[in-house]
DNA sequence: TGAAATGTTGGGGCG
DNA sequence: ACGCCCCAACATTTC
């Protein structure tokens, strides 16, 4: 029987509670080595902007709570089988930990990571971390996968809860000798020649991060969510998409939380149902490994998508003239983030207004987004353009006008982020280009020059995707 | 987790 | 008092 130490692989699961693979490695009494690789050709797609932004900052505090507990973090930087196979031969490890991802890409890798490590006798073992319910273990009456959302989740939620999320480990024996590590610094995350997350500050990435976000939405009280969490001027959603997207918190835990809360009722309900959504997204992921690139409904192959760099450049930087669609894009640019009511706004808008393929608009997010997470992103943009499992129908085009007046009406929001609208009345904030010529002069608004005219009419832009799903039509909408 | 077009209803003004 | 019309409000259908 061996005693060499035991690699926990970290990736999408930077925290050290409810940590399946951690805490198996701390129970098996062996030193434990904590590594983290930054890939240089991963398995899926390379990590956008935002997301490398968030990832230093999450991979610090990772490091600072596993140092705590006499852990070093190894950071090494490669091709990450090859790493793991190195460090595991390098330091005489007996086994390694990790802890499951879901896209295809990755799933193929790690199964063969797997299959290499055994043949050198080395344990490889996984756990979940990530979800309430493995994507294979929810199944229909007749073993099948589901691809609509409510039977989905009525089968999940009866047996989710079953797992309990387990504290953080005490102590973590470290190996005789600490193997080699990179600096986070080498690595360069954080952007430079410009610095453009000026605007990230509010968030506070890691496990302690994770908590206090959990902790000021439970304590916020949850009455107004079912409401509150549609207007994108209030702080009434629970900001913890990058935190779960980074494993900083798992849904475990939340689920644990807000049972401990005595969080029920409708809103509550509410609440673990978009949790519900984040779970029927990985499912429909691991069903369908090619939801990334190909449409979830065929008919959608045929659909005349535009090509038009110059509008998807405006609906890019927030330049499209309609002030609630440039208002999110630009809070996105910002902030890494966009408030959810807003991203179905403004992807509405590329699909279907501007008739851009939602993968233009998928890999803009996948850059910009700190939560930016394969299954989620690509799940949601084909809900938005109707071609995804359980879409809303192609025609339920949002008019942004009505939208930014029903659920923006005092206008905080589009004056937060398009301040160069801010002195319009309320009455034309959401259409300047219907106010008055005094009005506008009033307000220190000059259409075409301080904010654009729009870039499509809404009647026409309406009209025109109405058409193109026409021709897609038969066996489209079923 | 729409919007627009079309259809229906009912209150009130008015001859 | 009654019928007629207008039209806002609501409901249904269509995209």
């Amino acid at each position: 029987m061996t005693t060499g130490p035991v690699i926990v692989w970290f990736r999408q699961d930077l925290r050290l509670a409810d940590n399946p693979a951690l805490a198996a490695a701390a129970r098996s009494g062996r030193p434990v080595i904590p590594l983290y690789v930054l890939e240089a050709n991963p398995a899926s797609r390379p990590l956008g902007g935002a997301a490398r932004w968030w990832l230093d900052k999450s991979l610090r505090a990772l490091s600072a709570d596993l140092a705590a507990r006499g852990g070093r973090l190894v950071l090494r930087r490669g091709d990450a089988a090859r790493i793991v196979e190195t460090l595991a031969a390098e330091t005489g490890a007996s086994g390694v930990y990790w802890n499951r991802l879901y896209d295809p890409a990755t799933i193929e890798r790690d199964g063969d990571l797997k299959a290499a490590l055994k043949s050198v006798s080395v344990e490889a073992a996984s756990g979940s971390a990530a979800l309430l319910n493995e994507p294979w273990t929810v199944k229909t009456g007749t073993g099948g996968d589901y691809k609509v959302f409510t039977p989905y989740w009525r089968a999940a939620l009866g047996q989710v809860g079953l797992v309990e999320p387990e504290p953080a480990p005490g102590a973590l024996p470290p190996p005789a000798a600490h193997p080699d590590s990179d600096t986070l610094d080498d690595w360069a995350l954080h952007p430079h020649g410009p610095d453009w997350s000026g605007g990230f500050a509010a968030w506070t990435p890691g496990e302690a991060g994770a908590w206090s976000a959990l902790r000021r939405f439970l304590d916020g009280g949850l009455a107004d969510y079912p409401e509150g969490r549609d207007r994108p001027a209030e702080p009434a959603t629970s900001r913890l998409s990058p935190h779960l997207h980074w494993g900083e918190i798992g849904p475990r835990q939340i689920w644990r939380a807000l049972a401990d809360h005595r969080a029920d009722g409708v809103a509550a309900e509410k609440f673990r149902s978009e949790l519900g959504w984040r779970e029927f997204n990985h499912h429909v992921l691991y069903h369908r490994p090619t939801l990334p690139t190909d449409a979830f409904k065929p008919a959608f192959d045929a659909f005349p998508w535009r090509t038009d760099p110059a509008a998807l450049a405006a609906w890019s930087r927030g330049r499209t003239g309609y002030p609630i669609v440039d208002a999110g894009m630009r809070e996105l640019w910002v902030t890494g983030w966009m408030h959810n009511r807003v991203r179905m706004i403004v992807a509405s808008f590329l699909t279907k207004h501007l008739l851009l393929d939602w993968r233009a608009g998928e890999a803009w997010f996948w850059d910009t987004l700190v939560d930016a997470d394969i299954a989620q992103n690509a799940a949601n943009w084909q809900w938005v353009a109707g071609c995804g499992a359980d879409a809303a129908p192609y025609f339920r085009i949002f008019n942004p006008v009505l939208q930014g007046e029903k659920f923006d009406a005092d206008g905080r929001y589009v004056r937060r982020w398009a301040p160069e609208l801010a002195r319009l009345p309320d009455r034309f904030l959401h259409r300047p280009w219907e106010a008055p010529a005094a009005v506008l002069a009033a307000a220190g608004v000059e259409l075409g020059r301080t904010y654009p005219r729009p870039i499509v009419d809404h009647a026409a832009a309406r009209r025109r995707a109405l058409e193109a799903f026409e021709q897609i039509r038969t066996g489209a909408d079923e």
